[in-house]
DNA sequence: TAAAAATACTCCATAGGTATTTTAT
DNA sequence: ATAAAATACCTATGGAGTATTTTTA
């Protein structure tokens, strides 16, 4: 199973035609009543009742819809996720400082001004005594 | 994008070079390179640094690896429900009965018999007053 | 009997296989 | 220099299109 088969699937249920679910999804009627049936042969499920005027989904198939709906959206998210996370716009982020260190009264203030423009990064701070540098060491934490 | 594509590039996120995922996938190096590379096309991110002993996942790519096997978990779940739905294993069941009939009494009883052997349907016990019959209806409400 | 789904087929596009080259350390 | 990924090219299988038949109420 494939999620275009899950998109045919829930366009089928909602139209509760395969020809209007068909026109929908830019294609025939015939390939789609046939992966309707291939997904239900792969599941060894009925998930639709052949009407006289359309289809109608079956307790089994009702189950399949809510969860398949669920399962998109969690890509969607996925997607939205993944790609946010290579603009550098979303994830982790460690910062070690030297207490004693110059900038080290500004840091809070940078850290804010950091957070307003990336809400979806989380920034951790650390204060470490010893360390080779004087300054700022920040490393992503993904 | 399509379920198959998350699964081999899970594969080759686990194993860490794509000549062993494709091995493991049951299939040619490749093939697996081309479709890596797509789906990082379509997602216009990259997902793995390409190193001179494997590949490495990406901050994007860690992130799409979380994500992607959460969605194939939940495919699972979705698949499984789905099943034990059509077996009558799992859902929801509406009971009406009218209190005067002779039933009444052995109802409870029998409601903690089928909760036994089928404890993932839920059952609602409704009592009416009137009505047309003096015995029990039952229907699926999924 | 009429509207819609299923079947039978033909064709094409995606994706997999094989041979080879390029890249990274 | 070497291990592994990328590229180039060919092939094949899944799925989409067209024409037609079957089913359901």
């Amino acid at each position: 199973m494939e999620l275009r088969h899950l998109r045919y699937f829930i366009a089928v249920a909602e139209e509760g035609h395969v020809t209007r679910a068909a026109e929908r999804l830019g294609m025939q009627q015939p390939p789609l009543s046939q992966r309707i049936k291939a997904m239900e042969r792969e599941l060894d499920v009925q998930l639709f009742h052949r009407r006289a005027r359309g289809v109608e989904l079956t307790d089994a198939g009702r189950a399949f819809f809510n969860n398949a709906r669920a399962v998109l959206a969690q890509l969607d998210h996925t997607f939205e996720t993944t790609r946010r996370t290579a603009r550098g716009e979303q994830g982790r982020i460690s910062i070690g400082i030297v207490p004693a260190s110059p900038f080290h009264p500004l840091v809070p203030q940078a850290i804010r001004a950091f957070r307003e423009s990336y809400p979806l990064v989380s920034v951790r701070l650390e204060e470490r005594l010893g360390g080779e540098t004087s300054g700022i060491a920040a490393k992503r934490t993904n």
